[in-house]
DNA sequence: ATGAAAGCGCTAACAC
DNA sequence: GTGTTAGCGCTTTCAT
């Protein structure tokens, strides 16, 4: 059985209440019986029991992170950042997935195993707009992503709109005319693949150049199998395109590799630029151009915006924090002389 | 606050550990009783407080995953196929990364916060054999990997000599003669590197095909920019081969890519085999013939063997488990035919 | 079939 | 500076 404070403060000599000022920090204790207790720690190894300390104290030391699968990479690198954005301040993380279904993704709000943690990071995939008012659970919950605005929880997002309008100027600004995008989702508003459009057509109409939906290539749902597909379909169209934006890494990848299966030269013949900068853009060949979208950013401050509503919890009203984005110019739009990896 | 037991009882019109019996299935509760109690739960929207039961009880519902980093492909599937598993045991997942630093790996046993769940799944990068007796802690440890045998916990791990033997036979068996390997590690006998290594070797012997070190080229570690420059230093050395067993599927990819872009046709050419059968592969063009080392079953076969371990810690002797694996054909070693994703 | 009492290991108030 | 007391919400044992 492990030691508890009662075997230390038998094994110093002291009161039980002692040991407990000595791990704490706290200042009245002299360096005598600091000591003292110390020396008993050690020879018992004692190591205070978390639950116990957390019964008491109400609070965890963890937060949850509820995401739709680490399979996908941008949630694999979100839940990196996070957790080591956590790790910083000392919490560490419990994480969840929803497989972006809908019932899990509200069965994650109301499991009592969420009291396990003393808030939510929250990143839906099924759940709307419409389904704003859902969003609740015991714990303070800090929102990702581009689904929901304006419930009554913080919301942290990337400036969708903004990115995807700067990565298209980016190709325009290369001299490409006829920007082809990959990943568009019919009839989307908001969500990514609607905010990034929508960029992506203030782009165009800034330099008065007219949208042209036999462009754009409709895609389900963002698996990495269909940016392949759509750029077939592009490609099946006869329709021709000096560039392509990709609504996300992934697909910019499936497209750029039918593309030289095609035997279209990328940058050459086709620039290709993506959006979200995972890690893996920096290895391919050519390496992807993208948009950072602020992942390190969105994780610190998530952390930060949670601590501060577990802190106080009915503090400021729900706040809606974008974070700064960044193109980043590789191989595939601007040729080997710019970014080799 | 949060409604307790002691409230439910008192709306029930019941003692506080009636409530307890219906809200733990206990076989001896009157259905008119349990009727009532079920009423009081619902109105007061009462939910167990897991941190209570955890300090009662010694058990938390939640175990301990530590791995390197999910930002490698590798570990964030093993990061989804444990949780899976977990999930299906009712168990939560709490991640912590290491970032496969030697202190940061031997911090996580000793961590106090190991006690907020109930085992650790460990799959260290740092540690070696040498440190087997330092693999211990305060809850049941199941060890994953090929880093640390014969320490004094239970142990998962994939058959690399044979799965590898198995990779290279795969192309013998199509006809390929010269077969190069990316990503040995200098000097490494255990370990990945060093075990698939082996694997290779024993399938070369096994058909009286000489080992040359001409065709292998070592890599420090095995990320993703790795694979590339290892098949850039293969093609310097002007040697000539017709397959290539990339010691990973990052690797693996990195040669792809490198052959293309020096004109090779794969699997034409030259074939490729790669080896854990990431998700990715089956999307990449060519797609990556791979083995399948049993990634769901190192999962399902790490909890279940962590449970037993938690129901009974000294019950039997340390154990070693190894997971069936399976050879993946697809269009890097058998063309379009073969394996149309 | 239901209830009373004890206590998991700790922190927080308050006394000394 | 140090000790005493209470109790976080629950499960467990034992009694009824």
């Amino acid at each position: 059985m492990a030691a508890t404070l009662h075997d230390v403060a038998r094994v110093a000599g002291v009161s039980f209440k002692t040991v407990s000022n000595v791990i704490n920090h706290h200042p009245h204790v002299r360096d005598t019986t600091r000591a003292k207790v110390e020396k008993a720690i050690a020879e018992l190894g004692y190591r205070p029991n978390l639950t116990a300390r957390s019964l008491r104290s109400g609070h965890t030391g963890a937060i949850t992170l509820a995401l739709p699968q680490l399979r996908l990479p941008y949630f694999a690198e979100l839940a990196d950042a996070v957790i080591e954005a956590a790790a910083k301040r000392g919490l560490v993380v419990l994480i969840e997935q929803t497989g972006a279904d809908r019932k899990r993704e509200l069965e994650v709000m109301a499991s009592p195993r969420l009291k396990m943690s003393d808030g939510l990071i929250f990143s839906p995939l099924a759940l709307g707009q419409e389904d704003a008012d859902l969003i609740k659970a015991d714990v303070p919950i800090v929102l990702l992503g581009e689904r929901i605005f304006d419930s009554s929880s913080d919301h942290v997002t990337m400036q969708n709109v903004p990115a995807a309008r700067a990565a298209t100027e980016h190709l325009l600004d290369l001299g490409r005319k006829r920007i082809a995008v990959v990943g568009a989702h019919e009839g989307e508003v908001i969500g990514s693949a609607g905010l990034r459009l929508r960029g992506y057509r203030e782009a165009l109409e800034a330099r008065g150049i007219p949208y042209d939906d036999g462009i754009v290539a409709y895609v389900v749902d963002w698996h990495r199998s269909n940016g392949a597909a759509a750029m077939h379909d592009l490609l099946d169209r006869g329709v021709s395109f000096d560039a392509v934006f990709g609504l996300n890494d992934t697909l910019a990848q499936g497209a750029v590799r039918v593309l030289q299966e095609a035997g279209y030269r990328v940058p050459d013949d086709v620039a290709v630029i993506g959006f979200d900068d995972l890690d893996e853009t920096r290895y391919t060949l050519p390496t992807l151009s993208t948009v950072d979208p602020g992942r390190t950013e969105i994780a610190e401050t998530a952390i930060r915006m949670l601590l501060e509503r577990i802190k106080d919890p009915a503090g400021t009203p729900p706040r809606e924090v974008e974070t700064a984005f960044r193109v980043v110019a590789r191989e595939s739009t601007m040729g080997s002389a710019a970014g080799a990896a």
